[in-house]
DNA sequence: TGTACATCAGTGAACGCGCGTTCACTGATGTAC
DNA sequence: TGTACATCAGTGAACGCGCGTTCACTGATGTAC
């Protein structure tokens, strides 16, 4: 048995990851798999050793980064801190964020990704629709706490977060596109009935 | 000189047309020159007589869509009709209905390719502003006259709106998709101070 | 009214290139003796 | 402890294909005479 198990797995992983930056920056088609290899200091041909085709890989790449912690996940695991009070209104600020809208590369794939995943086949809109499932939940649980045990406006918040920044996205205006996540983050947490920390 | 000059703006029109459908279902990169002449009935070579690039026709087909009322404009054109009282809520109920869940080709781009656009030139981008400023113009309009002039809840509405339908469309399970367009109605909809008509 | 002509919209073969995928191979490694 | 071996992760040349773009051409048309 040559090389230990993990090696595999380690290697993986790096294709993985270099695979979601790549997919967050320039689309499913946008990036060739001599891309994804280089970035994770590879070559072209070993590619089929860890996965079957390019759809395979992107499936895996949308749902390793939602549910494998290691992953990715920032937006949750990086900047939002159960500690630190309701998570509610830390994964709206987070979210839209100028951090989080400049951050492309490690973006949370729902906004970098939404139209391409619309075109994909059933795997990758499968993984797109856990994350945002598992994202209304946990709005869920900070808009119940305040009264209002509303799934409907838990929805609404996850709508406003990920189309605002959609939208900022899409602009090639810088002040519209602040505006815009300024609006929404304003709106998504009076609908939460969470209050403001910053201006 | 050959041929009336109406001929070749007829042609160019089909052209982009055609070019609008199958870019709103596959993106930018997901067409080909070849397809987008076939379905208007021409052979690739005469492409280059009318526009200068594949990037050129993908910005000019962005831009006419909002700009010139013969090309697209649906949600608001075909669907949405003043004389029946406020614009706004009829935008809102015409942008996420099933209708305009279902027709991708004929859609609005701005739900059908916004990352796309987030990865395109400024041309494209500086279209998807535009659009969005005149939806954000139309629905503050409405916003203002139930009494509250307020541009940041026009801005939370587009966000419903097209956040709402591009989340539908990227999801699997068409109960979740069905609901999303729901829970973004209904919150636009109490946003804005209308009332819904339908269940 | 009829004809010859100039124009240019549209054709289709050809180009070079990069892509996804395949495959014969190389060489680093853990194990058996 | 040292060596020979089997395994398989990773290499890189090669494949066929479709793409964006170019170009020499064809032929339908409005105009001049």
């Amino acid at each position: 048995m040559p090389y230990a198990p993990e090696h595999r797995d380690r290697t993986r992983t790096r294709i993985i990851r270099s695979a979601q930056r790549l997919f967050n920056q320039h689309g499913f088609q946008g990036v060739s798999i001599d891309q994804i290899m280089a970035e994770a200091k590879l070559t072209r041909g070993g590619f089929y050793r860890h996965f079957s085709s390019k759809s395979d890989l992107y499936a895996e790449a949308m749902d390793c980064f939602f549910t494998n912690p290691e992953c990715g996940n920032r937006w949750e695991g990086v900047e939002v801190d159960p500690a630190k009070g309701d998570v509610g209104p830390q994964i709206v600020r987070a979210y839209l964020s100028r951090q989080h809208f400049q951050d492309v590369e490690d973006s949370c794939p729902m906004v970098a990704l939404p139209s391409d995943v619309a075109r994909s086949g059933a795997a990758a809109k499968r993984a797109y629709e856990n994350a945002l499932k598992a994202m209304i939940d946990h709005l869920q649980t900070d808009v119940a706490r305040t009264g209002k045990p509303d799934r409907t406006t838990a929805m609404g918040i996850a709508a406003l977060c990920i189309g605002g920044m959609v939208i900022a996205r899409a602009s090639e205006d810088l002040a519209i596109a602040d505006e815009m996540r300024d609006a929404a983050r304003r709106i998504a947490m009076t609908l939460g009935g969470w209050t403001e920390f910053e201006a």
